[in-house]
DNA sequence: ATATTTTATCGTAATATTGCAATATAATAA
DNA sequence: TTATTATATTGCAATATTACGATAAAATAT
């Protein structure tokens, strides 16, 4: 098949598959970390940074955009993308969730 | 093509990447839930609890082994597989740091 | 208006993922 | 030995992802 039965699982685990899928590839890793490395959210030279052409780092930064991971606002000829820490948070309180429940655990 | 450029990343990069992926799908999310749930690490009914084969999940579970998310130790007839702490604590670590370096953003 | 710059979309080829039936393997039980 | 039970592997069809050239769209500059 190819396709996942999503609609057999609940929403919350839906929902943090599709988070994870959004970070699941190396330049979108990178995309994340450089945003976290320039000072400013300006930044129109993602391009410049990653050894990837522009239509696919601009198909990484949608996927990122779409999983609400970043936001992006225009910045006269050029976009301003950054982080959304709503998202980052939402992902941080599930492994601490994980890490909680670990705690009684036997291994 | 549908293979991803992962030598032109950093080895953390593509680390966190390959993490990512093996958490990217609902069957493996609900998998790492229902480990928890459970009481000890005794787990043979897996494939009673999700709605997928007993291959499907064989392979899911396949690929969290392989990214060490979890672990699997043969208990007589059955597997007996549960959760390793410290590939848990390596991606909290990750979104702390990143929630860490969101303090000095602008958004 | 025309050029320049920056980002997005389309189309498409190569490869990966998902799911399951069929089958294999491994351990214990009868 | 011959079931029985539990998990793994194989093979394959359906679908998704990745990457990029070509092209479009949108904003500013000349």
């Amino acid at each position: 098949m190819g396709a996942s039965k999503s609609e057999s699982f609940s929403a919350e685990h839906n929902e943090m598959a599709t988070l994870f899928k959004a970070m699941a590839h190396p330049a979108r890793v990178a995309i994340v970390d450089y945003l976290l490395s320039v000072d400013t959210c300006i930044c129109g030279d993602i391009v410049n940074e990653l050894p990837l052409a522009q239509p696919t780092i601009s198909q990484h930064l949608k996927e990122l955009k779409n999983a609400n991971i970043i936001k992006g606002t225009i910045e006269g000829t050029a976009i301003c993308y950054c982080i959304n820490p709503e998202t980052i948070q939402k992902i941080e309180k599930h492994f601490s969730s994980i890490t909680f429940q670990l705690k009684n655990k036997c291994c």
